[in-house]
DNA sequence: TTGATATTCAAACGATCGTTTGATACAAAC
DNA sequence: GTTTGTATCAAACGATCGTTTGAATATCAA
């Protein structure tokens, strides 16, 4: 399967709408009947298509979320262009940027994050695929970024919970916009998002270079 | 309803199992047979003393998730004992070491945390619960303990956005268990949450204390 | 023991789930 | 026109869902 970038409209439309459905609900939550209600295609059209709900889900991540984090990742990779070393602070800008503001449209972002942290709170099969092809490389990438600018003294599982710590700030601001908002008082309009920019870069970058001021391990 | 402290088993077993049920596998994921099975009582249970599955759903949050996040709050509270206006390093210390190590046993804290995300993701109403009664105060709180030793220059915003984000850490560390793993390739034992905890608490205390190196906010 | 109340149980309820079926419409190839 | 293969459709499938029912059982005061 998936030979070729057919375009079957139907196909397309399932996977568009189906993605929206999962990230807003869940797996579980979101029926079959749901799903081609919204695509305006008839029931049997998943299980014709893609051999079950199931395989529908994993398809949603293999053909658009996957797609999605390489838009996010070249997003970062262009901000740090021609630099073969940039400083940390670029590098931490532009992760932030990224995925907070970076290619994707608002509503591709809120979709985009949510079924990430779906998935990682209910791996489902699709969390390895997320995780060996996204995830792992790109943390290596960040940490050969990151390492020419740091002390040696700091050690690579060191840099890594830093890097696992810059991560979260991400992840969180994006995913609990819900609790973040409630607690600020502050929608994700374009000013907050370049705020929280802002606040993560401020924040990362202190916390990754104070972290040679301590005292070593011992 | 919930008149007295009633200690009757079949209620209790049922809210342990649920609990321990809701939290692995998310509320659509787990049937009320499950629920029951586990639970070593009839089906019909639940509705007996819960009314359906989705208040037994909510009965967890009341009289297990609040108390053990009331438990994690004093943990925090009592190792600041005494202390009228403790030092930034000890508060965030506290916060990470009571979330991480403190009251709960391994089992307890896997579950309280995936509760709560699992409701972060999907909202049904037992948010309201949690944001009102239990997150708002608490970072409340948190900020009055950090504020003293910050300078004013640092805007209740500001200070509020770096509260948020030693939470997504805390919460990070704790909930994403499984990736952290993979990505660091250690285990959640005691040595290793003990360095998360350092970590935590390094990174914060760097990140918070830099916040006023920056320029000013316009 | 009796009567009243609280709890447990097997069985079934209607609804909805994901999936399958077989007929039908439509296209290009022969 | 006929054939062949793809796509869509209404309808129904068996399974499972949360919930209800009514009888059986346990508990305890009078």
């Amino acid at each position: 399967m998936t030979e070729k970038p057919i375009d079957n409209t139907t196909r397309l439309r399932l996977l568009k709408k189906a993605e929206i459905l999962f990230a807003e609900k869940g797996f579980h939550a979101v029926g079959v009947r749901e799903i081609t209600k919204a695509a305006k295609c008839n029931l049997a059209a998943v299980n014709y298509h893609f051999g079950g709900k199931m395989n529908l889900y994993l398809e949603v991540f293999r053909s658009r979320w996957v797609p999605r984090a390489r838009r996010i990742r070249h997003s970062f990779e262009e901000a740090l262009q021609g630099q073969e070393s940039p400083f940390i602070d670029d590098v931490v800008g532009a992760l932030a940027h990224a995925f907070l503001e970076g290619p994707l449209t608002d509503e591709e972002r809120r979709c985009h994050s949510q079924l990430m942290y779906r998935e990682l709170a209910n791996p489902t099969g699709a969390l390895d695929l997320l995780a060996e092809n996204v995830m792992q490389p790109f943390f290596m990438k960040l940490r050969n970024l990151l390492r020419p600018h740091l002390p040696e003294a700091i050690g690579d599982d060191r840099l890594l919970l830093g890097i696992i710590s810059i991560i979260a700030m991400v992840i969180h601001f994006n995913f609990s916009r819900e609790a973040v908002s409630r607690l600020t008082g502050r929608t994700y309009d374009p000013a907050f998002k370049a705020r929280l920019v802002e606040h993560i870069t401020e924040f990362s970058l202190k916390g990754l270079g104070g972290m040679n001021q301590q005292e070593q391990q011992p």
